[in-house]
DNA sequence: ACTTGACCCTCCCCTTGGGGGAAGCCTTAG
DNA sequence: CTAAGGCTTCCCCCAAGGGGAGGGTCAAGT
């Protein structure tokens, strides 16, 4: 099939199909008369598994690893887990930042009139010389 | 000040603050006879403002607002709110999609053994055709 | 057969929020 | 007077995409 239809049924746009090839991710797709590419339905697996392993936050350069593992039936699993563990540990890291940051907005929000006033907490926090750890 | 001083006492990068400048979220610095960038103390408020607003998230696009807001004296603070509220959702929906990553990246990591042997059920899952709201 | 539209190709630019480094002035200390 | 370090502009890089130009190819309708 062309490069259209391995979109379509793997819901990778065409764009990255070929950025993936490009970047290495997934061997050059042979060619056919014309030039155009050319995959089969395990070339289209291959993307699904992309898609997946992306919706759950690997980076490419994670998934790239996990492919080689994937296609290596020789692995062990704790090489495969050991991947899925640090990608674990990255985004609690990430939550925790972020909720880090909720906690300071939601007390600046609260505290600020939000009427046509120009007082406001939240700028004033923003500007004030003092760092945010204060409160 | 030269850029370096106030790169220090802001901690924003000299490469930043030039990129700030060109990106036209703050204005165009002074120059000395001979082209050195030269800042009052209240451009390193300025910047330092921008490096909070930074910690708490915020994207520059909405710094330049949150900025024009805090120089503009005659604003209302229910402006800045909404910038803050819609910020605070922003991060919610990120912590919420982080999370459920989170929960099928755990449920997978859960059960693979982790050792020397090759079956590991977080690359049937990645590779599976079916999709991974199935658990 | 010919046209038209849908694909496909490559190449380049843009995004966000940074960073690295080169080549060439300016300044200041020794 | 020289050397170091600061400053300038300019260009390149990262991730993980997207947009679009300019041109080749294929298939269906007339």
């Amino acid at each position: 099939m062309n490069i259209g239809e391995a979109s379509k049924l793997s819901s990778i746009s065409v764009k990255m199909i070929r950025k993936y090839e490009d970047s290495g991710i997934v061997p050059k797709a042979k060619r056919n008369a014309s030039g155009y590419r050319s995959y089969s339905e395990t070339d289209v697996h291959t993307f699904k598994f992309i898609k997946t392993s992306r919706s759950l936050g690997f980076s490419m350069k994670d998934i790239k690893e996990l492919l080689s593992l994937w296609r290596n039936k020789k692995r062990t699993s704790s090489n495969v887990k050991k991947i899925a563990e640090k990608h674990i540990e990255n985004l609690e890291n990430k939550v925790d930042e972020i909720n880090t940051m909720l906690k300071t907005l939601k007390h600046l929000a609260k505290n600020c009139h939000g009427d046509d006033r120009p007082d406001c907490p939240i700028l004033s926090n923003l500007g004030a010389a003092e760092k945010m750890e204060a409160f």
